[in-house]
DNA sequence: TTGTACGCGTTATCAT
DNA sequence: ATGATAACGCGTACAA
């Protein structure tokens, strides 16, 4: 086992000084082909690696950044998270996935912890409504990126969302066009500024087709995982009903089981679309149609907004709308 | 807005050493109650907050420990990941959550630079077949354990791992016993130490049931998005099938929308079964059965043993199996 | 082009 | 019970 290398090891070993071992490293100041070289070959056979504690503790950056995340194992949220790592990874960053659980306490434990590890950059996925960073001590020093949903104060940090609103639309839209001639919207309980765009759109496109939005006849709230009972009583009540917009796939999936069980048949008395686009929607009978977001995007342009952000390239106040694509499947052709 | 405070403004705004000052803060040496007091007020007052770099540089610890997984989109992982991380927080630690994308040089290059930023442990989930920490610099230095995938050599880490056999076993036995007389088995083509155990585990069931295993009549291997055609020519060649054992849900799902598509009724004509346990699976229609991995109990076993690495109260060289739990639902009914 | 010396914030050792 | 100080590994201003 081989021990561990310091820069004043490496500069021994090849018979200069630490500090241009230091410079070599880094590429500043000057030196000559041949200590580059020598210096170089020691750092190779030594298989040095820079201590970063040491590093951050001198440069006061610490080359990694923190994201906090509600739910990891929402696809969305891993899919975008596991994108912006990789990028982040690529350019020399390291990341800290935080999982905040959706509580505020956490999230505020969090971020005191990588204000303490001293992260050069935060990335905020979806968080609480009050996301407020001046609970940190040296609120304006780290720079931070919001996505998904709006922060309160938009004007020093950067935010990034798909577009939510053009997505719930254009998905209503279809159905209509489709032939549905009353379809409704499935939301969960919790009020984001996703779902809040998302049932906007709902509401426009409705209203585009000649309907007025009616909350108790054109919207259904799911709250637990087997919603046959609340959906056939809607259908009774309203049986008009001949589509679904519903705002995530797993929304889809539960009302689409739902339907079947009542021995409704997709897409033909009832078509279904969903939002996020998941994996599973290919392995549904019928095929789910979904809203996809541009993850790359989003992660490539959160990427580059909170690099700009640190050193000081980009600027705050910006508003970054991803387009979205609607995937038409088997469930409301 | 607050500047940022170190140990010595600490130290001068109360008016002692920042030896006491450290003291206070851990715990250590002695000091009398009333400058424990007086230093604790100061430190709420001005919020002081540990510099970690400057704590890790001396202390040669980070606190931080690196997990190594192949693809956080995954439901399983993210699930267990998610546990692990939450578990390590509470004890102080911070994660690194990497993506290998089951990529060896991807693996190796996260190794180096977890090693670089001075990880005190590692989580290596599911990694490359030929996992080898010795790749690394200061190989003995820094302990890890591994989750789900058997590493070649148990000898120098803990591996943690559930009972993937067992659940396989108990899977395609309730098959039996719900009537099957020809179950087969739905893989992937990627070879993993649980996928192995899996298939034995269905193949000692079969043999168990006076089935001997023959992998052109008993086993499918699942590649494409949609296996439809594929099943249909194997149900067409043995019309005895009736039941699938699938190595994951992902499969599981594939296979039943596949043979929806074929006309087939789940559960009369054919039975499935799956395995992980995923959300989206109460939300199938049917309902569908899978074998849950727990991974409360294998992120805590995880955290325990790393940390118990890490302090020097474990030992290596153990092998930890997690009992799964096969959950009926309607398509094995 | 290269070397010397200092400081980053913390903990630990040795005095007192 | 408390204080002074060395040391951790690195980058850089300044000197040579």
């Amino acid at each position: 086992m081989n021990k561990k290398y310091s820069i004043k090891d490496i500069a021994e070993l090849s018979g200069v000084s630490v500090a241009t071992v230091s410079r070599v490293i880094n590429n500043n100041g000057r030196f000559s082909e041949e200590t580059r070289k020598k210096v170089l070959k020691v750092i190779k056979k030594t298989g040095y690696q820079t201590n970063f504690s040491a590093k951050n503790l001198r440069m006061n950056k610490s080359f990694s950044v923190g994201i906090l995340v509600p739910d990891i194992s929402n696809y969305f949220f891993a899919n975008v998270v596991q994108k912006i790592e990789k990028i982040l990874f690529n350019r020399g960053y390291s990341t800290f996935i935080c999982n905040t659980a959706r509580d505020e306490n956490k999230e505020l434990a969090y971020l005191k912890m990588l204000e303490s590890k001293g992260v050069d950059g935060l990335i905020i996925i979806s968080g609480a409504k009050a996301f407020d960073i001046s609970k940190l001590n040296s609120p304006n020093k780290i720079p931070f990126v919001c996505i998904d949903r709006k922060p309160k104060d938009r004007s020093n940090t950067v935010f990034i969302g798909s577009d939510h609103y053009q997505g719930a639309f254009d998905a209503t839209n279809s159905l209509f066009q489709a032939g549905c001639k009353f379809p409704i919207i499935a939301s969960h309980n919790r009020s984001s500024s996703s779902a809040v765009d998302r049932l906007n759109g709902f509401k426009d496109a409705l209203s585009k087709n000649g309907l007025d939005f009616d909350s108790s006849r054109n919207q259904i709230v799911i709250t637990t995982n087997d919603s046959t009972n609340a959906i056939d009583l809607l259908l009774k009540e309203n049986p008009q009903i001949d589509g679904f917009f519903a705002i995530n796939d797993s929304i889809a999936t539960n009302v689409l089981s739902s339907l079947l069980r009542l021995g409704k048949e997709i897409p033909k008395d009832i078509k279904i679309i969903g939002f996020d686009d998941e994996p599973q929607d290919i392995h549904s009978y019928p095929t789910l149609s979904s809203v996809k977001q541009d993850t790359d995007k989003i992660a490539q342009v959160t990427v580059d907004n909170i690099i700009g952000l640190i050193d000081h390239t980009a600027i705050t106040g910006e508003s970054i709308t991803i387009p979205v694509k609607l995937i038409q499947r088997d469930s409301s052709l």
